[in-house]
RNA sequence: GCCGAAAUAGCUCAAUUGGUAGAGCAACUGACUUGUAAUCAGUAGGUUCCGGGUUCAAGUCCUGGUUUCGGCACCA
């Protein structure tokens, strides 16, 4: 999909049709008063307040309506300058402009205005010099959103458009967004029954299926192994911990609002943990530690529980119930660049197996304006920030930086994707934390035997199993690679009384070899047979007629192709399973 | 949590102003015995998300809740 705001044509394009919308608005409900209108990847959109009126779906499609009519009369667009002074005398009556208008740097002498026919609006611009040139644009959807984005303050109507140049390009757009809701994981999930919900169980609780436990059995397994080999040490820990735990990791003051609310039993008190570091710096604690020992890496694959708002849970991907691909990294101060590197290398791996592409770091700092939210060490904060960011140039990695993005107790790097629908989502992250050693009183033994506290690293490569799984799920469109997929070869007998047997014998022969293989010997017509295999997504599916049988021979079709191959059925097998060990991506 | 919308058979969806809840696919049964993307016929399947209300009458209207969807806010 193209970036329009990264597009400079598109930009402007967009840009002005956010005025063309707001006309529109104004003709249709003249006391609406206007915020900003800003140009986003997919287009454009415009806060609006209107008062008690609340939009509708035939609201949208009139006011589009009145857009294209703006654009036929054709009026000029007039960029003209205001003093501030003018400014606030025109805008007097528009809190939203005043605002706006108020925020005028000091050397800025004048603030700039588009007009177009009777309506006017505070711009920078540059917009197209005409209304005649938006013609090709359509109004996708509308919701509500908080002024200047933030909850405390009062909720203004934002309506979402996209512009382009051509009826062709704009109809190229609406089909990728309807293509997107083909491969959302929570339809594909439904339709290979990879995981359900249930309203008894609770909003944000999936419940996974034989088919999506399969694949995450998978996706354990290849992770526990790289994991194994560098070097990691795997534990299980309680799901439960007492209040004073996360009291002493200092998560129970930072957020407490967003955890399963406490339970008390007899006296003591306890919370479903939301996440397992504090379990990991007890595991370290429980024995000496020279500094000959260090990196300690301790992995979990552990469920965690957080009470997501309502509004943001979403399929596999925002849940309340997660599996963390977790692990902590103790190092010494100077391991910490080194080890740091070995975790974006171990990132960096995983998503070259997977062919995952399109993906961004991010460098997550903290605001240090926002003395409230973060750990309060002015020393601790440069001294990590300078570190990621020394390493993150030494690998040469493309990356960018976010400020107020950082946990309460480190700097991370991110990374971030864009699933099929919905804003960016973190998948996998590696945090720097100089202070829950320190709560815990974590320590080793340094080289002239004096005690010394260890710098951890949270990491999580797949973040969780749920939100990777629901990556994957759209990567793949749901054809996933054979080594993923629940049933990786269907044996079809063209008649089942005929053969049968012989398909019987194969699908057991597969089996016996560790092949998720499924025999479909219904009484069915082969090409409705042959026609489900394929809808099904199956990577391969086995046909076995008389000529196989004679031959003692197998024929194959690889999922979406039309020809059918003959071998045998240990050449057959020989092929699949090195296709599996590979993980190729089909 | 906030602003909207939605919830009907296992799935995808119908049901005019409030007036007998239907279809396709799937399932089951039978016939057909099949060589590369849907054989035919029949059967069964519903407290219309859950409470409460209005009405002679509610899938439809009102009301409280749950879940889901589109955004916003949040995301250790």
């Amino acid at each position: 999909m193209i970036n329009i705001k990264e597009n400079e044509q598109l930009n402007i394009l967009n840009h002005s049709c956010a005025h063309l919308l707001a006309q529109a608005v104004k003709h249709l409900y003249p006391n609406a008063m206007f915020w900003v209108g800003p140009v986003i990847e997919e287009g454009f959109y415009y806060d609006i307040d209107l008062g008690e009126k609340t939009l509708t779906e035939e609201d949208l499609a009139k006011i589009e309506k009145e857009m294209k009519k703006i654009s036929k009369d054709g009026k000029k667009i007039v960029r003209h300058e205001l003093t501030k002074e003018e400014a606030l005398e025109k805008f007097k009556d528009d809190p939203y402009k005043i605002d706006l208008i108020s925020r005028m740097n000091e050397d800025e002498t004048t603030i700039s205005c588009y007009s177009q026919g009777d309506f006017t609006d505070l711009c920078r611009g540059p917009h197209v010099d005409n209304v005649k040139l938006l013609k090709h644009f359509k109004l996708i959807k509308f919701s509500g959103a908080y002024w200047k984005g933030d909850a405390k303050n009062k909720m203004l109507q934002r309506i979402y458009g996209v512009c382009y140049e051509n009826e062709e390009d704009l109809l190229n757009h609406l089909q990728e967004l309807e293509e997107a809701k083909e491969r959302d994981h929570r339809k594909i999930g439904k339709e290979q029954e990879l995981y359900m919900n249930h309203e008894l169980v609770g909003a944000g609780m999936p419940l996974w299926l034989p088919n999506g436990a399969l694949i995450r059995k998978q996706l354990e397994n290849y992770i526990y192994e790289k994991e194994q080999k560098l070097g990691y040490e795997h534990v299980y820990t309680p799901c439960v911990g007492t209040v004073n735990l996360y009291k002493t990791s200092g998560h129970w003051d930072h957020y407490k609002e967003n955890m399963f609310p406490m339970m008390k039993v007899d006296e003591e008190e306890f919370v479903l943990r939301p996440m397992n570091c504090p379990h990991h710096m007890l595991i370290f604690k429980n024995k000496m530690h020279s500094y000959r020992d260090l990196p300690v890496r301790i992995g979990e694959f552990a469920t965690d529980f957080r009470y997501e708002a309502s509004g943001a849970v979403k399929g596999l991907e925002r849940v309340r119930c997660m599996c963390q691909n977790d692990a902590h990294l103790f190092v010494t101060p100077e391991q910490i660049g080194e080890e740091f590197k070995k975790v974006v290398s171990l990132i960096l791996d995983v998503y070259h197996d997977f062919g995952i592409k399109n993906y961004k770091f991010r460098l997550s700092l903290r605001d240090p304006e926002d003395k409230e939210k973060y750990f309060d060490d002015d020393k601790m904060w440069n001294e990590a920030e300078t570190k990621l960011r020394e390493v993150l140039n030494d690998l040469g990695v493309e990356y960018f930086e976010a400020i107020g993005e950082a946990a309460f107790y480190g700097p991370k790097l991110d990374v971030e994707v864009k699933p099929a629908v919905g804003p960016e989502v973190t998948l996998s992250t590696c945090q720097l934390d100089f202070l829950l050693p320190r709560r815990f009183d974590l320590s080793y033994i340094n080289k002239n035997g004096e005690k010394e506290t260890p710098v951890v690293l949270h990491r999580a490569i797949f973040g969780t199993f749920d939100r990777f799984t629901a990556f994957i799920i759209e990567e793949t469109k749901g054809r996933f690679p054979t080594w993923l997929s629940p049933v990786q070869v269907k044996v079809i007998p063209v008649n089942s009384t005929f053969q049968g047997d012989y398909a019987k014998q194969i699908k057991e022969y597969l089996t016996e070899n560790n092949i998720r293989a499924d025999l479909d010997d219904r009484d069915e017509k082969l090409g409705y047979r042959l026609r489900e295999a394929q809808t099904s997504k199956v990577p391969y599916t086995l046909i076995l007629g008389d000529s196989e049988k004679e031959n003692q021979t197998i024929s194959y079709r690889l999922h979406g192709q039309k020809e059918t191959t003959t071998t045998t059925k240990e050449d057959f097998l020989k092929m699949l399973k090195e296709e599996i060990d590979k993980k190729t991506i089909r």
